[in-house]
DNA sequence: TTTAACATGTAAGAAGTTACATGATTTG
DNA sequence: CAAATCATGTAACTTCTTACATGTTAAA
């Protein structure tokens, strides 16, 4: 019945290569892209989140940070600081700065809420014409979805006595906050696809 | 160097004596307490989320389901129906409402987005006196973030390079969106309590 | 001198995702 | 007869959170 044979042989890690999916990793990316710093002052820089929307542990960051420069991304000197253990200041390199581009460049079909503030966040590595680009896509997710509630809202529930009392009202109001939702997203991306293009003309 | 003794013995496994603190039980419990179903409908009724605002697979619900069992808040009978294995229709039980009432009235510090919705769409098993309030301390809190952010953005960054260029302009743009949510979240709040005060008076 | 801030790591666990596994019933 | 839907579970893995562990420097 028990077999323990041929069981917890593995010795094919998946990934040796530096595939970059994380999306903490790009989050740490954009960060180094503003400006060099420790793991400790990115912890802090994440916890007051990024933008005040996304945040991670410092349990986190330096495995992540140790990953990101296995991969060639960033590069580290040891400076003064406290601690028992060497004090490291992280930096973006080129290749760093690269991946940071392809990643917000990159069409992906499964866009994530938090993802979409991340890569927001960091569009100043791209040129404007880049940035307007990757807001236009965003906005068109965001009227997709929108169109999908409010077909939702006509076609679910007109069925007068759930309305009323019983789980109808709830159902409504979280539906209704989807709807609120994605008209100010896409309100918000119109705005600053415009003011992209406002600062790209003045430049 | 390697220590192989008194490793991997384990017996007391923590809270075996139901405790309940997992959104996903909660949210189960929500769905079931509308109406009852297998895990496969529970399953499909959560991934066109929860009024389209939470998920979760299969294989997170069934074990789920079997907690919740084992807790006493729900009750399966085998009803026939496809499947190599027993179909199970579950029930809310009297002990797994109180449960859902509990948490819903339960005063929360750390409140989370995504859980807010999740409450929100249970409401309905509270009196709308309780509704309200609930309601109540969710604006609240929504009132206190806005505060917030609006800080942030008067107190963060008046310095002119930045804004017009470099990393200025994205994270003044995730900031502004944070406003912008919060906002419209206080007001849906209000809305809502005035439908729930309305609905009562009407009763 | 004690507390806060600086500083970096590991370990254990909860939560969530993807893949594996199986098989009946209904619809086209 | 093939495909979709119904139906329930386990295994492996990633991600995230909380706790453990250590120790320095600056300010109160």
């Amino acid at each position: 019945m028990l077999t323990y044979i041929n069981s917890d042989i593995r010795f094919l890690t998946h990934n040796t290569v530096a595939s970059m999916t994380s999306t903490l990793g790009h989050a740490l990316l954009g960060l180094l892209a503003r400006e060099p710093g420790t793991g400790y002052d990115l912890a802090s820089r994440l916890s007051r989140p990024v933008g005040y929307f996304w945040t991670a542990g410092h349990s986190q960051i330096y495995p992540e940070l140790a990953r990101l420069e296995e991969a060639g991304f960033i590069r580290h000197t040891v400076i003064e600081g406290a601690g028992p253990r060497a004090t490291k200041r992280y930096r973006l390199t080129a290749a760093g700065r690269r991946a940071l581009r392809t990643w917000l460049l990159a069409t992906t079909p499964d866009v994530d809420d938090k993802e979409i503030l991340l890569r927001v966040y960091s569009l100043f590595v791209l040129r404007p014409v880049e940035a307007v680009g990757v807001m236009t896509s965003i906005r068109e997710h965001h009227e997709r979805t929108l169109e999908h509630y409010r077909c939702a809202q006509t076609t679910g529930e007109p069925s007068a006595a759930e309305v009323a009392f019983g789980p109808g009202y709830t159902a409504r109001a979280t539906l209704e906050w989807g709807v609120t939702f994605e008209q100010e997203r896409v309100r918000w991306c119109d705005s600053l696809i415009a003011e992209i293009t406002a600062l790209d003309r003045v430049r």
